[in-house]
DNA sequence: AATTGGCATGTTACATTGTAACCGATGCGA
DNA sequence: TCGCATCGGTTACAATGTAACATGCCAATT
């Protein structure tokens, strides 16, 4: 049982079945939303759509552009204002250091952001490690602060960009 | 041995002698630029000096604000050129979440960037935790993912705050 | 001393990202 | 049906960050 079911490696980027991915994402999204009483609306939903469609971070005025064909008057306060009750329902994560949005892969689970962001390629990898966690949480704890956010995001190259930077 | 040198806990803000902590940094920077072969020229200087005046993030445009005391003509990018040229000789640190900057603590070391950063007083300590580096650098390995930049920002409240909102 | 080349800075204009404030529409419970 | 809260439209603007080109300055070389 050592091996066997550990999460598979953040950038064991399989191909997969990207259009099922992202359904899968809409309907975990709705039905948490619909256990917390949080409305999903079109808007919301449209915007959430979009952030996973890429499957990388998105900019809120990259998105914005997108959302306008199926939302002409879309102007920047419709995305912004769709992006904090996403972020705030733990559907997507904000990349600080991005300025860019991307989808949380697993939103039911309280958590953290933390991300691998390639600075080639920019897929981010969201790794929920547990002993970083805990790490920060003891190191808040000795300074007797009280966290609210945290946010982790380490630059760098991915293992395939790695390869390429090589050749 | 084993506590006697512990360096002091982040939040432990014991009055301190402001002017001289600002020289000292000031001091160091000069020290560290010379060593380097790195410039640390007046306009550079005085927005080092400015950075840690606050002792606590300041946006760029604040900077920019207060250098025209005495730069007259200064305009947004010479905030940010000598912005860039202090964070890239490790004498200040960008704060994603709060697009700004703040002075770093301990420059002759080689070090990634890990604040608690209290959201009432917007005070922001610096911890340079090896256990989270640790933790950080394990799970980037087994990712196989090559960590250029770390970015750890915990918000939160700092324990001075969390007193008063008890009371 | 003059030349040249690199770096720092000045200057203008603009791009990108994010918000405030106010309004009407919609839905839902009292 | 009325009142209330939430959602989204709309306008205008604030805050943050950069591109691109011009100028100045110093220092090494000739």
């Amino acid at each position: 049982m050592r091996h066997a079911a550990k999460k598979a490696p953040p950038f064991k980027r399989t191909s997969h079945d990207h259009g099922h991915c992202v359904e899968d994402a809409l309907d975990r999204a709705e039905t948490l939303c619909d256990a917390q009483g949080a409305r999903l609306t079109d808007l919301r939903r449209a915007v959430l759509e979009l952030v996973w469609r890429g499957h990388e971070p998105i900019g809120a005025y990259a998105l914005l552009d997108a959302l306008r064909k199926t939302h002409p008057g879309a102007a920047p306060p419709t995305i912004y204002r769709a992006l904090e009750f996403l972020e705030a329902h733990g559907l997507i994560h904000r990349i600080e250091s991005l300025n860019a949005y991307i989808g949380c892969d697993h939103p039911e689970r309280p958590h953290v952001s933390q991300f691998l962001i390639c600075a080639k390629c920019s897929t981010a990898a969201e790794i929920d490690d547990p002993s970083v966690s805990r790490a920060l949480s003891k190191s808040a704890d000795g300074a007797g602060f009280a966290v609210t956010r945290q946010t982790v995001e380490l630059s760098g190259l991915c293992p395939t960009c790695q390869r390429e930077a090589r050749a």
